[in-house]
DNA sequence: CCTCATGGTGTACAAATGTACACCATGCTT
DNA sequence: AAGCATGGTGTACATTTGTACACCATGAGG
């Protein structure tokens, strides 16, 4: 999809292209007095106005606080892949959304072969005798589908869980493997689940939180 | 001129990750509050003496004002480290030589930011406990000290090994994770052993093998 | 004539924010 | 035993900062 952004007038133009020189040289923008001192102004609400029209032409994303400027522009391209780290899955919105991205790593081509690589924070100790500990990265494809056996991420009710898919004499279900807890069925009548992706691999990184 | 960068504790490494990670998705530094939740901290105080350290050691610029952060890293942008997998260790030679190297694999900044990494393959289930199966990678930082409690790779008779380092009445051990392994201590009477590097990490990626 | 977008000045204010100080605990080094 | 770095909590405070409101001026379009 292609955002059709709106033409600018000469001084937007100019204070954009300050802010982001500013983002460039300083690594953070600049704040609004900042940007009104440099260029001659003497109210931060000429600035205001400008930074207004520049938001709602769609030019710069705003968050409340000093300096929350974010610029509108393409996302830099590079050789490896980079993959985003997921955190918390709001409901009903694809789990790849940009509303669930905490940050993202850049890998090597060899360790990410398919095709919608993410990386998932795991919570809780269901999976630990598959070696898959609390807080550690799930590497994961996002798929609707699985083969027994697989170790998948599902949505469960809007929540992100890990569990290994298997077949049973009365259906499918999602097993962890943690003797504490018991297995979910995936039936017509059980809980709303969703296989979202399989567990390709592991990452342990305490030091990356 | 080349301005050398001090090491970081753990603690540190996290914080300043999670900076970059933040400035990277959002255009804009944390502010120190932002920090703080993120990382469970009640007092922003905590979080300023974190910034502090990390600017006496040369990872961080500020200036003053709300967001005013900037790494130190942050110009060179993606940028990625090329870490060895060793395999097999021969007698008597430094455990990074180029001998015993099997391959590499270049990884994110953010993702390894000691001096000396390595990756090695792990053999057996001697710590299942902790999570780290046969096949599996560790992340390690080649060095020869360690704090007891952490996680280690060690020479014992020239065979690579991965043990939690541990200090008792008796003296120092190596801990299997594993109730079926016993454990060896390190004294002038026992075996041969010495600690080459401090793992940091755990990688699982089947698709590797 | 009227309206609207642009591009400002000037003042005011609540909220956000960085910083300072007191205090605590642990572990390491001297 | 004393000092120091680390890693915190809790409170307080001055400043920074974004925003709001009143007001002014110019030019374009109906």
């Amino acid at each position: 999809m292609y955002t059709m952004l709106q033409e600018l007038t000469t001084r937007q133009a100019t204070i954009l292209n300050f802010v982001e020189r500013y983002t460039a040289m300083h690594g953070f923008p600049p704040t609004v007095r900042e940007i009104a001192k440099h260029h001659g102004m003497k109210s931060p609400n000429g600035v205001k106005k400008h930074l207004d029209a520049l938001t709602r032409k769609g030019h710069l994303t705003r968050k409340s606080g000093a300096r929350a400027l974010q610029c509108a522009q393409s996302t830099p391209r590079h050789e490896s892949v980079s993959v985003p780290i997921i955190g918390r899955v709001a409901a009903g919105q694809p789990i790849l959304a940009e509303e669930h991205r905490l940050g993202e790593v850049t890998l090597d081509r060899s360790l990410v072969r398919w095709n919608q690589p993410f990386l998932l924070k795991v919570k809780g100790d269901s999976m630990i005798n598959a070696g898959i500990l609390e807080g550690d990265y799930v590497l994961v494809n996002a798929q609707a589908q699985a083969q027994p056996g697989d170790i998948v991420v599902a949505l469960l009710d809007d929540d992100a869980t890990v569990k290994r898919f298997l077949q049973t004499p009365d259906g499918y279900v999602l097993q962890p493997e943690n003797p504490n807890y018991a297995p979910i069925p995936l039936r017509p009548d059980g809980p709303t689940a969703r296989i979202v992706g399989k567990v390709n691999g592991v990452l342990r990184l305490p030091h990356l939180n």
